[in-house]
DNA sequence: GCGATCAGAT
DNA sequence: CACATCTGATCGC
């Protein structure tokens, strides 16, 4: 969480990433992307009468963070005030105090900063010297080096302060995995489980609301099949996330949010269950056998008979109540209800079970065979998991393809180019396999990057009146390729590497492309040392799963959730690892003193007990990792 | 009823 | 550990 209390000592007139307080003063506004940790008080209501008093405050950012913004209803009133700033483009903007007419300029320069969709780090440049503005980024090594406009004459440009996202920045956090590795590791354990049979599918627990496209597209380009989502009109202009996107659930790979953790049955708690649909290769023995521990039976410490659930809240009418979904939500607080190591999701079509535990009875497991801890028996034809509404706004109203246009052209600055506010999401996300040494060796202009290297991923795509090619080579988009995916929550990910990694794979990308410039007793070599090394270099987690977590499971989508709960089964198979792969950069950064890369028989060893559910204890000695 | 804030959870 | 949420409870307007 951004401690970030949106105004920076040199220009304080201006707010980034906060809208409330002292904020609700400033002559501008930025948004450098669409989090929600970074956008408070941006639909509060005392920002809003602000806005309907004043003539200029505007919101700037870039043109996927204003797609995105206004996708979301509760933000259209900022529609008339969003202006959009095309990357690696310097544009000045006048900050006007409305009272006392005084003005002052500044010029701002976003850079993509490979977060999530749209996300851009803030250079400005003023009166009181140049700043850097970073949010949250995520940026390979030798990205920052390879911003033109970073640098003047050669060298860095003076930068009186940077505003860092420093959530990284801690000596455990040694080494993190590339983006390319976590993609390549997350791949071959999706196509481990998908491969084996149509009815294997995985669930990609994505936390954020923005910053997973990249893994997305690449799933989807890799295993042709489309990401299940909830919603995807916040796309409608980005052609090359769309495509790989879909509402379908008859497919693979889910994205779709989390079914609710709602464990109904045990909180029903009834004495018998008696299962309706029986999914095809198994019994109605078996099925039972699963639901029994459920029951009031299987508690003979419980008392017989409890009362149902309270209601959470009284129901006004007896019309629609099917519709009170949350009717048993809550638990009644009797000792009764405590948190099941199962949790069973009723559809009335359909059965689906599943069990997060790693209590359940190994021999269960084992016979039934496909009815693995934590998983559950799916089909395609089966309605049968309760997807909920996405990350975004759920009350958002979905918007027409059509209805899209009406931003083209809409608010134009005085500064800005001229080709329309339709976003570019590619160019914060780009294929970094699509950067070949030649355009690592010769520094990316705004020009040379406008078509030429647009991504093969998207060249299904060319013909879209929306989908602009990118023009921006710099670096900071291969990190995030077509989506910023949020890749450094690496802790809902999978960080492994693989063997398999195939040939001409993205993580060639560093190698021979070097910059003299970087390596110069400049801020910008301190940039490289201080705040890039801490994100690029690999990280303990790459041990192990911690917190995101690919869980093959049959039948249920596999889970990217909590390691604690891997059951046995979950075994993460023909993963090995390939700890020598970063070694190729342009900039040898060294690891934290201490740190030291981890064998690779023993992250294999470390694999096996992350199957098995087992936990790992990272000592703070140097490059101990001990079994509890 | 809404928003802010906090706690708790994932 | 941290992230980016989401949900619920409480309080104030």
């Amino acid at each position: 969480m951004s401690s970030f209390m949106g105004q920076m000592a040199e220009y304080p007139t201006i707010s980034i990433d906060r809208f409330d307080r002292e904020n609700l003063k400033a002559r501008a506004y930025f948004l450098s992307h669409c989090h929600k940790d970074h956008m408070k008080g941006l639909r509060a209501p005392t920002l809003k009468r602000r806005l309907e008093c004043s003539l200029k405050v505007c919101l700037y950012c870039s043109p996927v963070t204003k797609e995105l913004l206004l996708t979301s209803p509760k933000y259209r009133f900022w529609e008339k005030r969003i202006i959009s700033i095309e990357i690696e483009t310097p544009t000045q903007i006048p900050l006007v105090d409305e009272a006392s007419g005084e003005k002052e300029e500044i010029v701002v320069t976003l850079l993509p900063a490979g977060h999530c969709p749209g996300s851009v780090m803030f250079l400005f440049q003023g009166n009181n010297g140049t700043v850097l503005y970073t949010g949250d980024f995520r940026l390979a090594k030798g990205e920052a080096a390879r911003m033109e406009l970073l640098h003047s004459g050669g060298r860095v440009k003076d930068i009186q302060s940077v505003y860092l996202d420093t959530t990284f920045c801690d000596p455990k956090f040694y080494q993190i995995p590339s983006r390319e590795e976590c993609l390549s590791g997350i791949v071959e354990l999706v196509r481990s489980w998908i491969t084996r049979s149509p009815y294997h599918v995985v669930w990609l627990n994505c936390k954020a609301a923005y910053g997973y496209e990249y893994l997305f597209t690449n799933l989807s380009e890799e295993f042709g099949v489309q990401i299940h989502v909830d919603k995807l009109d916040m796309f409608r202009n980005m052609p090359d996330i769309l495509h790989h996107l879909t509402t379908d659930r008859s497919t693979q790979i889910h994205a779709c949010r989390h079914p609710k953790i709602k464990d109904f049955l045990s909180h029903i708690s009834p004495v018998n269950v008696y299962p309706n649909v029986i999914p095809i290769g198994t019994t109605m023995d078996k099925v039972v056998e699963i639901l029994k521990p459920l029951c009031r039976s299987s508690q003979s410490t419980e008392p017989k008979y409890k009362p149902l659930g309270k209601l959470k809240r009284a129901r006004k009418t007896h019309l629609h109540s099917e519709e009170e979904d949350d009717l048993f939500d809550d638990p009644v607080p009797l000792p009764l209800r405590h948190k099941a190591p199962y949790q069973l999701t009723l559809h009335p079509d359909v059965f689906v079970m599943t069990a997060t535990s790693q209590s359940q009875p190994e021999q269960q497991r084992q016979s039934t065979g496909y009815l693995k801890a934590e998983s559950m028996q799916t089909f395609p034809w089966a309605n049968f998991i309760d997807c909920e509404e996405s990350n975004s706004e759920s009350e958002e109203e979905l918007q027409t393809p059509a209805s899209s246009q009406e931003d083209v052209g809409a608010v134009t600055h005085h500064q800005q180019k001229a080709d329309g506010e339709v976003p570019r999401w590619e160019v914060f996300f780009k294929r970094n396999d699509e950067i070949t040494d030649d355009g690592l060796e010769n520094p990316p202009s705004s020009t040379e990057a406008g078509g030429s290297q647009s991504p093969k991923i998207f060249s299904d795509s060319d013909g879209e009146s929306t989908h602009i090619s990118s023009q921006n080579s710099s670096q900071s988009t291969h990190i995030s390729e077509q989506g910023s995916q949020g890749w450094d929550s690496q802790s809902d990910t999978v960080l492994l590497s693989s063997q398999e990694r195939k040939s001409g794979d993205i993580t060639s990308l560093n190698k021979g492309s070097y910059r003299p410039r970087i390596k110069e007793n400049t801020p910008a070599s301190q940039m490289e040392q201080n705040v890039l090394c801490p994100k690029d270099t690999y990280s303990d987690l790459k041990h192990r799963d911690q917190d995101g977590k690919m869980v093959p499971s049959v039948g249920e989508p596999t889970t990217l959730s909590s390691g604690k709960h891997i059951p046995q089964e979950k075994r993460l198979l023909d993963l090995s690892t390939n700890a020598g792969s970063q070694s190729s950069s342009e900039f040898e950064i060294p690891s934290t003193p201490e740190a030291e890369l981890p064998k690779e028989e023993h992250l294999h060893y470390l694999y096996e007990k992350l199957a098995r559910g087992e936990n790992i204890v990272i000592e703070k000695r140097k490059s101990s990792l001990l079994d509890t």
